[in-house]
DNA sequence: CGTGATATTGAATTGCATCAAGCTAAGTGG
DNA sequence: CCACTTAGCTTGATGCAATTCAATATCACG
């Protein structure tokens, strides 16, 4: 379920631009190419074990991707999601801070540690566009900070459909784009830090609203983002 | 109430081996002394304002601040504390994305953004540096974001005596050291997601337990870490 | 077409917030 | 030196948003 051949070619990869790559000359490509290793996951795949030992770092293709982190006893909080062109793994501890997992297919380069180290010392470009995306993802993490620690739920789902939505939609390939998420309402819950009854609630209170509607195969339409905007508070 | 008088000699300096001027070798000395400008503030002042535009970078060298957002509507949420040695100010948006202020006297360097670039053009380890001390500070947030999504306020408030309370005895200077926490009950409510009353009322529920003791200046004494651990939950 | 996973809905419960005093300690100025 | 003020903290009573428990409905997939 799991192959390892190099569909992607760095010269015509959709998501160069936007990851570490793009720091690399074309003159380094060869390098570039023999440092990763093409991955593929399905939906619900473990990709990445929190504690485990960290050997890789993750360059997404295509697809979604969940960090999440959890207690013995059950409880899970998604710490965030990851699109295409962004990325995940090693950070400088020796094992990983948290489990990540596919929320669709999935296509990664994934380079192993010391491969990616080499590259950052070779072009310290990488280094630099490295530090810019974890700016980017620190950011998010601030962002759901404040949603954990002050927004009520339905605050805590308007912006959750403004600020996620249409990511989602896109991190889907083929004829599934739209406004489709490849998230249950658990996954939302665990998110939000709420649970799937409260999640469903709001939902359909908002359905009945006439701010959104709920389609087939977990789609949900805004039909009103200004109502959102003003429900979620900022 | 704000000097800026270059008290810090870098050579001497305490936090050197924790923050990126560790990656400047000797011979690069002169030049970041000139980078920088050595800053002091007094306990709640703010340093930098959420949204203002980005233009430093700065070092703690003594001291400790509190980096928050808040909602029009009076929310506050702090998002993280930090401590000499650290750091914070620009990422690689235009703006500030928190709100930082000081919770001691806090002395600091201040890199203007294009110092601390031609710092990292120079000295690429220096950009390895400040990738290393992201990672910390993400992780940091990953805690937290699992704290305010899926903890109990008890459970909050032991994370945050285990996690924090030496931490901040460290960052106090002069005879204030010891277990002196210099935030108040209303600090810690905004950094946990609670409120200043349930907060009280968990400090004096575990004060009965004979778990802490309360002194005098906002000092907390842990008498049984052991339990604390087990009612934080990890 | 049936079966397990996912979602919705309702009723009861509860953990924390809110509202409301009163308390303590540290100034501050007369 | 002591009344007065003020900021911070504690404690109690009450309310409510979200969870929990429970049942049913709907979906997705073999």
């Amino acid at each position: 379920m799991r192959h390892a051949e190099p569909y992607v070619d760095c010269t015509t990869c959709a998501v160069r631009a936007d990851n570490f790559c793009s720091a690399v000359p074309l003159r380094g490509l060869g390098g570039l190419v023999h440092s990763r290793q093409v991955e593929r996951f399905e939906r619900r795949q473990t990709i990445i074990s929190e504690g485990g030992p960290a050997s890789s770092f993750f360059n997404i293709v295509s697809g979604v991707v969940k960090l999440c982190r959890s207690l013995a006893d059950g409880r899970t909080q998604i710490i965030g999601f990851r699109f295409p062109g962004e990325a995940f793994g090693v950070s400088d501890t020796g094992t990983y801070t948290a489990t990540v997992e596919a929320l669709t297919p999935v296509e990664l380069c994934r380079f192993p540690k010391a491969r990616l180290n080499g590259l950052m010392q070779a072009f310290p470009p990488v280094q630099e566009k490295l530090l810019e995306m974890n700016y980017r993802y620190m950011g998010d993490y601030e962002d759901q900070i404040f949603l954990l620690g002050r927004k009520t739920a339905r605050e805590r789902v308007a912006s959750f459909l403004l600020g996620y939505g249409d990511r989602f939609s896109r991190g889907m390939r083929g004829p599934d784009r739209g406004l489709g998420l490849p998230v249950t309402r658990a996954e939302i819950a665990d998110f939000l830090g709420l649970t799937t009854e409260t999640v469903s609630r709001i939902l359909t209170s908002l359905v009945r609203e006439k701010i959104i509607v709920i389609g087939a195969a977990r789609s949900i339409h805004l039909l009103d983002t200004f109502a959102l905007q003003r429900i979620s508070g900022d």
